[in-house]
DNA sequence: CATTGTGAACTCATTCACAGCG
DNA sequence: CGCTGTGAATGAGTTCACAATG
């Protein structure tokens, strides 16, 4: 039982990848699953399987594995994702925009249900599912009027802090980064930084890497 | 100086992390940093910074610090951002069009000079700077000729591991991978997945974290 | 003499190995 | 008997502390 342990960061990137894979396995009609098949699926060590889910509770039956259902749901109830959960978004570019469409969003029941910009040609212009464009100054009434629970961020990088200054002085203590700037926020909010500059950069200095050890 | 060491991981993002502050750093117009300013401005221990540092060479001057612009080019050779890099993408949908239009990447000398889809109805299409949408199907002869050092998935899960393949076969040994699948790779291929449900996912996780450590 | 560079100490994460149990 | 759950062993990554030095 989880008796005031330190959670690994990683165990919980792990358990997302879990649940994901035992979708596939209740959709293809597993019920049960062993910690070797499902660390096998994720390409990680059986011990690492059991070793995260036991964090957390005892969730399978020895001798035979773990109810593939059942396990998603414990999963779920850990990650809360197990309800729905409101967005807003700061900077209708292009990357807002994809965002804003993107099906795997309200497919796991996240939904923007606010979209903000400072740019005065975009704000009042209309979204899909009766979204409309608004101003940022607007932002603080607009998001305790919706309940949002995460804050987006798709600025540019100059206007990055502000937006997450905005969102948390709305009382949103969740913010997703995709801007390229490190933001600071206080203790009580939390934060993920998704930055495709940085992922770039591990790319290449792996390609080079790669290329080094054939050559020697 | 790195001797045949193991590097972790993360010393390689926190150097992007380095180089990035390094620019800003250079453009406010400082010549010297120290590891502790440094690494007070990426929010690490500086010991840290030395240590990463440390793994690629020596490059700093006891007493006084670093020079700013030298660290940069240091810096950007290990990582091989010293260059220019060509990308194709396959999936040009919301996220596809966002991430070619999007400016951060020829900024820093990343160019797509490739686009490709399998639905009919965009082929042919033209995008901004001469790039046309091309078929999928033809992606081996397109990516061999423009000399492709990367390959980007914006597909759907269902089309990603394909996509993969098309590139491997193609010669492509890094890739990007932007849609929430694992996809599976030959050892001479590098790859980093971009998945924002796992991002949302380990919010939603701290979130709910945060709000029982208020309540107890 | 301030700051780097680095072995040693420490902390955190993963894997092993087996006792515990259905 | 087979697979889970977990303490113990190992391995990786971070921080400390101080000798080295421009």
């Amino acid at each position: 039982m989880g008796k005031e342990m330190k959670i690994p960061k990683s165990t919980i990137t792990r358990l997302s990848l879990y649940c994901r894979r035992l979708e596939i396995l209740e959709f293809n009609g597993y019920r049960m699953v062993s910690s070797e098949k499902l660390a096998w699926l994720c390409q990680v060590n059986p011990a690492q399987v059991r070793k995260d889910l036991g964090y957390f509770g005892e969730f399978g039956i020895r001798g035979v594995g773990y109810d593939v259902k059942d396990l998603q749901v414990e999963i779920k109830k850990i990650l809360s994702i197990n309800r729905e959960w409101n967005m807003g978004i700061i900077g209708i570019g292009h990357l807002g925009s994809a965002l804003l469409n993107h099906q795997n969003f309200p497919a796991r029941d996240f939904h923007f249900v606010l979209a903000f910009d400072s740019d005065k040609k975009k704000i009042g212009k209309k979204l899909r599912l009766g979204l409309i464009i608004e101003d940022v100054r607007e932002l603080k009434q607009a998001v305790i009027k919706k309940d949002i629970d995460i804050g987006v961020i798709t600025t540019p990088s100059s206007g990055a802090q502000k937006s997450a200054d905005r969102f948390v002085g709305a009382g949103v203590n969740a913010i997703m980064n995709f801007s390229p700037t490190q933001i600071t926020v206080p203790d009580q909010c939390v934060i993920e930084h998704i930055d495709f500059t940085i992922k770039l950069d591990i790319l290449t200095y792996k390609l080079k890497d790669e290329l080094n050890s054939l050559n020697i």
